[in-house]
DNA sequence: CTTAGGG
DNA sequence: CCCTAAG
């Protein structure tokens, strides 16, 4: 319309010209959005940096907890936690990836934790680390961040069952505070663990086990936590500091935007992918590397072309790394084991009633169980002598895994994934433990060996070990296949993102946790607008934080993280591009629209204007789409592909089009004070002061 | 970061 | 859509 007004009267362009650019703030909020989606990965760095935050002050935790020993748990207490992590734990954590992770987590495990959180029942190991929580709450709180709190509590509530109640996740809490305090030192592989696999998992990590490189070692742990083998993991997973930091800044950026509301915008998206697919990262590993790694320490991933070996030397890496701690200390690969989460039976509450759930959280590789689940004591046998177990998440042993500073969350986590993928597709296999012993026996009964017990059940931790034999993963039936060992497939990897190439493309930030699960199975392209959407509500909330633990606490993690990564992980590569998202004749319009007000060569106001709110569009976008707009108006209808456009809007384009090139010539050519007219508009617009009659409308 | 263009 | 060279 304006458009026709224009035509009709030159001094449209008047208007036009009024049309200024925006603020430089403006600009930003856009960009802002985009980065929404590295939110998802910060969200695992932030965990992880969590987790190791937590257990620094976890550390002082430990130690009390470990006095405390067997005291039990409250739910409550976990509850409290919750207020206070809600309260801070994002933010200030965020500084350090940690926080942010962790803040993700955070919310997701709250959640969960919330639910377990009913009933703290108290089982030996989770005794430890119990008082920890329930007493702990406040005077953890105290010590530890909010967000630690909020770890904790989440690692609670996975393990609630240690301390008795909750649907026995408990472990995984009382795993961070072995961990914090056995460790302090290496807390943050802890936390990283944590991070990765669900509170469970947290306590299941077992920091000692971890520690390998790190050596963590935990006293109090340690006695319950057979250590024994985390030795292995060299953890050699390096997260570049840079990579943090860049991702801080992303990530802070990230959050800002949210804010916003907006999911990240594609700009992010596309360098993430630049990144990954150029030449920088190459982050996965690859499972012959994992192996070695995990000898060595490190999974060198390979990406794609390029080389990955990130040394820890870089900050870079450190972002990486810690990633890879969140997984697990780990190597890449294994890990976090995030990715191998199980969650035998089924969420933990329901299993509460009847089941035992018992969380066992794998170490693997040598590692041990660190603590299992505590379920609900009795009942679990209820139902038929049947043993219930909960698996809230499986520790992957240490991936090693090498990032660019430059790459972005979604290109970490495509990396972080394919690398657990690789691992899993590789040579894990699960172990049993109870009482710390590796139970051996395959052919005995669980009544025989006292698994059924529920004494027991609390003492019973499965471990992921690397096994000689590949297909021996139960845990991941389903991803088998991938085994990708990294001969194979180091471009695979990249591919085992794949997902990505949705979520990347059109999801970016509102794939996050949810969305991955789904969009493994979904595409989420089609949904895209309808998640950014739903990503600018829930930015702003939940998604940045809850997104990462939201979805799921165990299972969906291993959802997520198991199937769509081998899926992904294929075709990683061509993920990165963005998915195609024709322009709808809406747009189309929408386009002509903005371009007939501000003429082309103002493709970000263009965006702004009419675009503010599609993320997936980007000036450039909207450049290309003017370019192919006009282009096609001038072929034959015939020619002509794709949804068809309005020749009324080809038109328009034409006309815009010629109207537009004649003001650019003028310009370049100075405008020459001569005839104004039809000039005058464009000087207008160009802000070119001319002297204009004086029209107004 | 934006533009402008080529690929 | 991507990638890049130039502002």
């Amino acid at each position: 319309m304006v458009f026709k007004k224009r035509l009709d009267y030159g001094f449209n362009a008047f208007s036009v010209s009024n049309v200024r650019r925006a603020p430089r703030s403006i600009r930003k909020r856009d960009r802002t959005k985009r980065v929404v989606e590295v939110s998802r990965i910060c969200a695992f760095e932030l965990l992880a940096s969590l987790a190791g935050k937590l257990l620094e002050e976890g550390e002082s935790f430990a130690s009390s907890n470990a006095s405390a020993g067997h005291d039990h748990v409250s739910v409550v207490k976990d509850v409290e936690l919750e207020t206070q992590y809600d309260d801070k734990p994002l933010k200030t954590e965020c500084v350090e990836h940690v926080s942010c992770d962790a803040s993700v987590v955070t919310s997701d495990w709250t959640t969960e934790n919330s639910d377990n959180s009913k009933e703290p029942k108290h089982s030996e190991n989770n005794a430890i680390l119990e008082p920890t929580l329930t007493k702990a709450p406040p005077a953890c709180s105290e010590k530890i961040n909010d967000d630690l709190m909020y770890t904790i509590r989440k690692c609670n509530v996975g393990y609630g069952s240690f301390t008795g109640n909750l649907d026995g996740c408990s472990p995984d809490f009382g795993d961070l505070c072995d961990d914090i305090s056995e460790n302090g030192v290496k807390r943050e592989v802890k936390a990283n663990n944590c991070l990765t696999m669900d509170p469970l998992e947290l306590s299941m990590t077992f920091p000692s086990p971890i520690n390998s490189d790190r050596d963590v070692k935990l006293p109090s742990h340690s006695d319950s936590v057979p250590n024994a083998s985390f030795s292995r993991h060299r953890n050699d997973i390096k997260l570049g500091s840079r990579d943090d930091d860049e991702k801080f800044s992303r990530f802070n950026k990230l959050s800002n935007r949210f804010k916003v509301s907006r999911p990240a915008t594609l700009i992010e998206d596309r360098r993430i992918r630049k990144f990954l697919t150029s030449k920088y990262w190459k982050a996965a590993p690859k499972l012959k590397d994992f192996e070695d790694s995990q000898a060595d320490g490190g999974i060198k991933a390979l990406h794609r072309k390029q080389k990955t070996y990130y040394n820890y030397d870089k900050c870079q890496y450190d972002t990486l790394y810690k990633r890879r701690k969140f997984f697990d200390c780990s190597s890449i690969v294994t890990s976090d084991g995030g990715i191998g989460n199980e969650n035998v039976s089924n969420s933990p509450e329901k299993v509460t009633n009847k089941n035992k759930c018992h969380s066992v959280a794998m170490s693997h590789g040598a590692c041990e169980i660190a603590s299992l689940l505590t379920g609900h004591q009795a009942s679990h046998k209820s139902d038929d002598s049947h043993v219930k177990l909960s698996i809230k998440s499986f520790r992957i042993p240490e991936l090693y895994i090498e990032v660019p500073e430059t790459a972005t969350v979604g290109s970490l986590k495509r990396t972080v994934m394919e690398a657990v993928t690789a691992l899993l597709g590789g040579r894990i296999h699960v172990g049993v433990l109870l009482q710390e012993k590796k139970v051996r026996d395959d052919s005995r009964t669980l009544l025989q060996t006292g698994i059924s017990s529920e004494d027991n059940l609390d003492a019973l931790g499965f471990t992921l070990e690397p096994g000689p034999v590949i297909g021996p993963r139960p845990i991941f039936s389903e991803e088998p296949p991938l085994q990708l060992p990294r001969g194979s497939a180091p471009q695979n990897l990249t591919s085992s993102l794949v997902v990505t190439p949705a979520l990347d493309t059109g999801i970016p930030a509102a794939t996050p946790d949810p969305p991955l699960l789904t969009n493994s199975a979904k595409p989420v392209d089609s949904n895209y607008e309808h998640v950014s959407s739903q990503t600018d509500m829930l930015t702003d909330q939940n998604l940045s934080e809850s997104r990462a633990l939201v979805p799921v606490p165990a299972m969906n993690v291993e959802a997520l993280a198991v199937v769509p990564v081998n899926q992904k992980i294929r075709k990683s590569e061509l993920a990165q591009r963005r998915t195609r998202r024709p322009f709808s004749v809406s747009e189309v319009e929408a386009l002509v629209q903005a371009v007939e007000e501000l003429g082309t060569g103002r493709w970000r106001d263009v965006k702004l204007r009419a675009f503010e709110n599609a993320d997936h569009r980007t000036y450039v976008d909207l450049k290309d789409k003017w370019k192919t707009l006009v282009h096609t108006a001038k072929i034959s209808p015939q020619q002509r592909r794709g949804e068809p456009v309005p020749q009324e809007l080809l038109d328009r384009v034409m006309a815009a089009h010629a109207d537009w090139s004649q003001h650019q010539a003028k310009q370049q050519g100075k405008h020459h004070p001569g005839t104004l007219r039809i000039t005058d508009s464009q000087a207008y617009r160009d802000g070119v002061v001319v002297a204009i009659p004086t029209i107004t409308m």
